[in-house]
DNA sequence: GCGATCAGGT
DNA sequence: CACACCTGATCGC
């Protein structure tokens, strides 16, 4: 839950991401994207009050946030008082206090979030300085470089205060891997399983609303089969997605829910329900996309710092362009619900980015270009301060460069992975299990292959909340050395492969983690601890999958046989952790002694990067002092040693 | 009955 | 415990 109250120092007015208490006597708000922790009280009676008396008050997002959020009846309230601006579009909004007639004016410019469709940052310019929200996000290595609106010739904008989360901006999470590396792991161990037989399936355990788009839309193209989802209605004006999704049961990928969705895969079941037809049993793996256990591994971290200009690079190409999913079908810039149904949904044409368009919104004033005012760039050294997110606090001003996490591929390769697996029916005894080289996942491999990526494709993380991937980019990469980012980097190339079994009817467990491998970072600033104002950049997502045995009943969760493969995807990273069902009397009987639980057995070692340097304890104390303090910090270009 | 909060879960 | 939810119990209106 974001512990962003909803103000901003420098424009208390406005409300962003949080609608109750205080917030209810905002002149704007806004709404980064739909993911419920960021939509406290915003359909609550009281504000819908407010809105009822105050009809100057709107709500501002992008075109895809609105679209999501009034597909549920519960926002319809919301219908007449949103208003979608487009996407890199600098427009200026008049924040009008209804009672006295004050007025303030602020330009606001959505910069794309790559966090879960819709997803954006608010770039907020007016009288009281340049901030900048960023809400959860995960973009790209050298994304942010490409973002012409938060630059100002070759140089990132004079920003004063940068609101971001940072779950992420810690030590334990800096191996997260690329998105497409998760997606590279992932789309193999889907492979290597579907492929086995029809009754193979995979169901995508899914726990936010939004964010894995990304995944299922590449996972449809990659098998040419759509992914089984609940509902999709909130995508139906979304054909880049829609397309690549279904309600009907019969496929091998499922992504549907159910409240006890891990009883049903526990028994070899699918959420939706659905067996063969002809009694064969399924055979269920689940992948759980997820990034926080990227950092629930209690390995050693390894931070790498290092400090970059906040110059964009030219010199680097920047072809891949920004492409993230959910592009509205609407005639001409003006946001319509559906037009034309059926048509040619999936040209490409659709599929880039609209840029600069000009919202067509009573009463907004899209400017191009900006006002000049404050968007003078930095004079001198980049610099970019962060400031804290409560209002009542002193904002914290790091007269830094940006944190710059680079990341190089390079390719070891851990060593392998055993993979056993048992087969047998459930029934049968343990002496009765055969070894099948069975074609059950094996992480290593999916992973491995992953490490071909390109120096410059990886895709860094800058941050996010969570596994949203649908924004982001494709499977591009980027290349730039030298660009900026505003935060930690991840990319993870090999595969480790913990052994383990399990089984079930013919299971094997087998964990395998898809560690980063190395990675450049720059200089890596924590600026969480400063409290939790800062809250910022980092996002991943962790895709878990588990490799379910066939049916026991008595399984009982802890003394399933898991395995546990890691593999990270879509939103952000993702982990995937196979697990099989065992129970307990298979797992005594297989003598299961190694394995533990999923993250125990996972648990094996990541190595470092190479040229990574860890921050010494006392430099990282010191920064932290200086955080807590308010204190300008000042990074400098040198790296610090590695340690710990 | 609804909302908010808390506890518990994945 | 972050994530992003979900369920259920309790309390207040």
């Amino acid at each position: 839950m974001s512990s962003f109250e909803g103000q901003m120092v420098e424009y208390p007015a406005i409300s962003i991401d949080r609608f109750d208490r205080q917030n209810l006597m905002a002149r704007a708000y806004f709404l980064s994207h739909c993911h419920k922790d960021h939509m406290k009280g915003l359909r609550a009676p009281s504000l819908k009050r407010r809105l009822e008396c105050s009809l100057k008050v709107h709500l501002y997002c992008s075109p895809v946030t609105k679209e999501l959020l009034l597909t549920s009846p519960k926002y319809s309230f919301w219908e007449k008082r949103i208003i979608a601006l487009e996407i890199e579009t600098p427009t200026q909004i008049s924040l009008i206090d209804e009672a006295s007639g004050e007025k303030e004016e602020v330009v606001v410019t959505l910069l794309p979030a790559g966090h879960c469709p819709g997803s954006v940052m608010f770039l907020f310019q007016g009288n009281n300085g340049t901030v900048l929200y960023t809400g959860d996000f995960r973009l790209a290595k050298g994304e942010v470089a490409r973002m012409e609106l938060l630059h100002s010739g070759s140089r990132v904008k004079d920003i004063q205060s940068v609101y971001l989360d940072t779950t992420f901006c810690d030590p334990k999470y800096y191996q997260i891997p690329s998105r497409m590396e998760c997606l590279n792991g992932i789309l193999e161990l889907v492979r290597s399983w579907i492929t086995l037989s029809p009754y193979h399936v995979v169901w995508l355990n899914c726990k936010a609303a939004y964010g894995y788009e990304y995944l299922f839309t590449n996972l449809s193209e990659e098998f040419g089969t759509q992914v089984h989802v609940n509902k999709l209605d909130m995508f139906k004006n979304m054909p880049d997605i829609l397309h690549h999704i279904t309600m009907d049961r019969h496929t091998q990928i499922h992504a549907c829910r159910h409240p006890r969705a891990e009883e049903f895969f526990r028994w070899n079941r699918l959420p939706c329900g659905i067996v063969s037809k002809n009694g064969t049993p399924l055979q269920v793996i689940s992948i759980k996309p997820s990034t926080m256990w990227f950092g629930e591994r209690s390995r050693k971290t390894n931070v790498i710092v290092s400090l970059k200009p906040l110059c964009r690079s030219f010199s680097k190409s920047t072809e891949t362009k920004y492409k993230p999913l959910g592009m509205l079908k609407r005639a001409r810039t003006t946001y319509l619900e559906s037009e034309d149904e059926d048509e040619d949904l999936f040209d490409d044409s659709q599929l880039l980015p609209l840029r600069h368009k000009i919202p067509n919104q009573q009463s907004l004033q899209p400017l191009l270009p900006p006002p000049k005012p404050e968007l003078q760039e930095c004079p001198g050294k980049p610099k970019l301060s962060i400031a804290s997110c409560r209002t009542d606090n002193v904002q914290t001003s790091l007269l830094t460069n940006f944190i710059d996490c680079e990341e190089s591929n390079s390719e070891d390769e851990e060593q392998s992975e055993t993979s056993i697996s048992f087969h047998g029916d459930s029934n049968s005894t343990p002496l009765q299990q055969e070894e099948l080289y069975v074609d059950t996942p094996e992480w290593k491999i999916f992973f491995k292959n992953n490490a071909d990526i390109p120096d410059d494709g990886s895709e860094n993380l800058i941050s996010s909340t969570e596994a949203g991937g649908s924004q982001s980019p494709r499977l591009f990469s980027d290349s730039d050395g030298d660009s900026t980012h505003i935060s930690s980097q991840n990319s993870s190339q090999s595969t480790h492969i913990s052994e383990q079994e399990s089984q079930g009817w013919d299971s094997q467990s087998d964990t395998v983690l898809l560690s980063s491998q190395e990675r450049n970072c720059g200089d890596f600033i924590f600026l969480n601890k400063s409290g939790s104002q800062i809250r910022g950049l980092a996002t991943a997502c962790q895709l878990e999958q588990n490799i379910s045995g066939p049916k026991d009943t008595s399984a009982d969760l802890k003394d399933r046989a898991q395995d546990v493969n890691t593999a990270s995807v879509s939103g952000g990273a993702t982990t995937v952790s196979c697990e099989k069902c065992a129970n307990e009397e298979e797992k005594n009987l297989l003598n299961l002694s190694t394995s533990v639980d999923s993250q125990s057995s996972s648990d094996f070692e990541i190595p470092s990067t190479p040229d990574a340097e860890l921050p010494k304890q006392e430099h990282l104390q010191l920064l932290y002092a200086k955080l807590a303090t308010g204190e300008s910090i000042v990074i400098e270009r040198k790296h610090s040693t590695s340690s710990s």
